[in-house]
DNA sequence: GTCTATATAGCGATAGAC
DNA sequence: GTCTATCGCTATATAGAC
C-alpha cells in the first residue's frame, strides 16, 4: 500500500472535479442534452484532456452514477448505525434521495438509451454498487414487511423500485416550480404520498 | 361547414399516421433519441414530405402530445358520464394513464430540454388541452378532498402532479422487466401504492 | 405534396505538437 | 497530460425538380 504521490493526488482531484461537473450537468440537462464540450468548459480543461481520463461520454455518466451510489452507500452506513425501525430507515433513505435530487446532484439517466444502457450493464463498478444498495434496502424492506409496517402484499421489488423512483420524480420539480412550497415542504409532501398514499388515512 | 374533400381526408389520414408513429417512437426512445429520419421511415414517406406537414421536430412532439391529450379528454368525457365517487374517477384516470403508457402510446417528454420546452409553452393547442385536463381533474380532486377521500392536507396541485406522473413512472417498466407480474398486475400494484401508499393500512 | 440530393451545424472522438 | 485543430459522422432542415 504505497502512499499516493503528489502527482497522483492532483489527478485524482481533477477527476473528482470532472465527476462533480458531470453530476450537475447530468441532473440539469440529462444524458442526451449534455455535451462533452460543456463538461470540458465547466471543468475548465480541454476536451482532449477529458478523454485522457474517461474513454467516452458513457464512461463519464457511469462515473457520475458510481459517485452518487458511493454517496448513497455512505449514507446507508450512517443510517444503519442509527437505532430505528426498518420503516424509519426507509423513509430516511427516501428523504435523502429527494434532497440530493432537489440539490441538483442526482444524475438521472434515461433507461431507454441503448448505447448508455449497454455501457452501464457492462460496467462492473456500477453494477456492483447497484447490487449493494439494492440488497441493503432489501433487508429493511423485508424486515418492515415482516413486522407489518410495509404492506406485506406488495412485491418487495415494487417497494424497492418505488424508492429508487424518488430520485427522478418529476413531482419534485413541478412542486418546486409552483413556488408555493419550500424545498423542505416539497419533500415532506412527496414523502407522505409515497408512504401513506393519496387517500385519507 | 364544408364537407371535407377526398383530398383533405387523405391528408388528414396521413397526418394521423405521422402522429401515431411519433407517439410510438416518442414513447419508445424519448425526444432526443428519436430522429426525424426514423419517423419518416416509419411512416413510409420522405423526410422532406414530413416537413410539409410539420415545421419542426418540436412541432411533431407537440402534435403527439395534443393527440394523447385529446384521447385523455375523450376518456374524461366517458368517465364523467359514469356514476361514481370522485375518488373512483381519479383511480380510473390513473389506471387509464398507465395502460396507455404500458401500451407504448404515451409520448413522455423530458421537461429539461429547452428548445422543446419553449416550443410547448408557446403552443396554444397544447397549453389549452393541458389546462382543460388539469381543470377537470381538479374538480374531482377538490371534491374528493371535500368528502375526505383524498387527504385534505395535501395541496391539490401535489395530487394533480402525482397523477400526471403515472404517465412516466419508471416503476411500470421496471416491474414489467422483472417478468414476475403481468401488465394488469403491474398496474394494480402501482395504483395501490399511489393511492394507499407503501405502508400497511 | 412527394421525391432526391444537399446545405449547415453540432457532436463525439482523435491526431499530433509540446 | 494538456493543449489546438480537425476528422468523421449524424441530425435537423431545405432546395429544387416533378
Amino acid at each position: 500500500m504505497n502512499k499516493p504521490s503528489f502527482r497522483e493526488r492532483v489527478l485524482r482531484t481533477r477527476e473528482d472535479a470532472i465527476v462533480a461537473s458531470v453530476n450537475r450537468l447530468l441532473a440539469e440537462k440529462g444524458f442526451e442534452s449534455m455535451t462533452v464540450d460543456e463538461v470540458a468548459a465547466d471543468v475548465g480543461i480541454a476536451k482532449a484532456s477529458l478523454y485522457k481520463h474517461f474513454a467516452s461520454k458513457e464512461e463519464l455518466a457511469a462515473a457520475a452514477m458510481v459517485s452518487v451510489l458511493d454517496r448513497a452507500l455512505a449514507f446507508l452506513d450512517q443510517e444503519a448505525a442509527r437505532e430505528a425501525m426498518p420503516i424509519e430507515h426507509l423513509k430516511s433513505v427516501a428523504r435523502w434521495t429527494m434532497e440530493v435530487t432537489l440539490a441538483g446532484e442526482m444524475p438521472s439517466l434515461p433507461s431507454q438509451n441503448s448505447t448508455l444502457r449497454t455501457a452501464l450493464t457492462q460496467h462492473r463498478g456500477y453494477l456492483d454498487r447497484v447490487m449493494m444498495v439494492s440488497e441493503r434496502l432489501g433487508v429493511w424492506i423485508t424486515a418492515a414487511q415482516a413486522v407489518g409496517q410495509i404492506d406485506p402484499g406488495l412485491p418487495p421489488e415494487a417497494v424497492l423500485y418505488t424508492l429508487y423512483a424518488r430520485a427522478c420524480d418529476p413531482v419534485l420539480s413541478f412542486l418546486r416550480a409552483g413556488g408555493r412550497l419550500s424545498d423542505e415542504q416539497v419533500i415532506e409532501v412527496v414523502l407522505k404520498t409515497c408512504f401513506d398514499g393519496l387517500t385519507t388515512r
